[in-house]
DNA sequence: ACTGATTTGTGCGTATGTATC
DNA sequence: TGATACATACGCACAAATCAG
């Protein structure tokens, strides 16, 4: 826990010399600014730049006193400056964290995915994963409202947002009817559109589940996040305007990127 | 990892005897059931008899394999079938598990901590953790549309159903108006009812923003998880008819234990 | 970040009982 | 009776995921 290599001993009580800081001001007379807040001007600045990114965890306190040249307790006043500006996340016993840029991700009863992220000025950009044609077990064919065994088609995309992956989510259509949607999400990339396509021109969310999980690996992999943090998985069920459930959904999105909105 | 201890060398081609298993079938001409399928039965006893109660982790299909004298596969075959049948959860690489009994967390406008649960049967029980007056920071102030700095009530409790923690939650309320909130509370255990003492006959959530994370030690050990269980964190925000906001809450659920379950 | 131990997942080979043609 | 196909069951080996140190 060594903070600074000088002064170890408490019989030295002035400091032979000044901090370098104070003596590398501007020439003269400028209003000089606190070593404090321009040590919180210099973290921020090394955000911008992009040596810490969202999420990146800070060197410990002791280490950065090292590197500005400044005492811990400097540190502290200018972290502390930008925890409470909301920049950064202080936890104690476990690190100074640059705060990530949550996403919220609001949904309703007429969520499309598309126009969600859009209006943020957002690339989003989908990546199929798999699809196939399964007999369903009953875990999905109770939500589908078919009965357990029945053919359905599977469509397992990667979603991202300006090149970050944003969620994986798992699309059930039941029966028959959906046989085309294969084909047809390859084509127009959009769950709304390949419905259109289909005739269905609206539908909507009945309900959502929402639950916490740890995320496997290959989910940890493909979302690019360390596989203790944890998702946030929702499960949903869209019906036609007759009442007819037309899909079934299961999502996976990046927990600490992500917080899910609901309006009521 | 020894399965059987008979017949270890390759060059032992035929089985001296035949396998238990077949010389063991009801006396005589009855329809045999397959060895897997009377397998799963048992161990649908077992958990019936409360051997292993939910989420609990069953022994290794080795160890099954020889309590039930029968192979691995024959056991996999078993534990498949309930798998399927969704009373066992399977994890490559951790076990396989007795599913918990989710609760489902329904929240929409009109959600009230009490009537939520009692339908189901629970006993509902709140534990005050902290009640006091703080000056919120923008974090609270924010939400609750006050200025940062506020004099305001903040009220924590740790809610119970059936004895089993399900969540901690933290209300704020703004302003010298809700300064009794601390003494209705204690007095009401119920968040409507102390309204209802200051004149707030109804109020609606506006919104409910859901996210998740691990939880912090005293979190895990109130919530009676490990600390690699994640949480999920509701935050809502109430208003009065008039559209004033009265209450600004942080919920954190156990993850593994709680859906939440929107309505739209 | 690595290690070894634990646990489930998968594949191959063998043997035997059962149903069908 | 025999040929064939399928279901059941055992044995072995290694891959893959998880977890504790």
């Amino acid at each position: 826990m060594l903070e600074r290599s000088e002064s170890q001993s408490p019989s030295n009580r002035l400091p032979d010399r000044l901090p370098d800081q104070l003596s590398n001001r501007p020439s003269r007379r400028l209003p000089r600014t606190p070593l404090w807040r321009r040590i919180a001007l210099d973290i921020k600045a090394a955000i911008a730049a992009g040596e810490w990114r969202a999420g990146d965890k800070l060197p410990p306190e002791g280490d950065l006193a090292a590197r500005f040249n400044a005492n811990r307790h400097t540190i502290r006043r200018a972290v502390g400056a930008l925890a409470e500006e909301g920049l950064l996340l202080v936890e104690q016993g476990r690190g100074t964290f640059v705060v990530e840029e949550t996403i919220n991700y609001q949904i309703g009863a007429r969520t499309r995915f598309g126009e969600n992220l859009r209006d943020h000025d957002r690339k989003v950009d989908v990546e199929i994963l798999a699809v196939e044609e399964v007999f369903v077990g009953r875990d999905i064919a109770n939500p589908l409202e078919v009965a357990a065994g029945s053919l359905c088609v599977r469509l397992q995309v990667l979603r991202r947002s300006d090149g970050k992956p944003l969620c994986i989510a798992d699309h059930w259509f039941p029966g028959e009817r959906f046989r085309p949607m294969a084909g047809l999400f390859a084509e127009t990339k959009s769950i709304t559109r390949s419905f259109a396509a289909l005739g269905i021109a609206d539908y909507k969310r009945r309900e959502t589940q929402v639950a916490a999980r740890l995320p496997k690996t290959w989910e940890a992999a493909k979302l690019e996040i360390p596989r203790t943090r944890p998702l946030i998985v929702t499960s949903s069920i869209n019906a036609d305007p007759t009442g007819t459930v037309i899909e079934y959904g299961v999502t996976r999105f990046a927990g600490d990127r992500t917080a899910i909105v609901f309006e009521s």
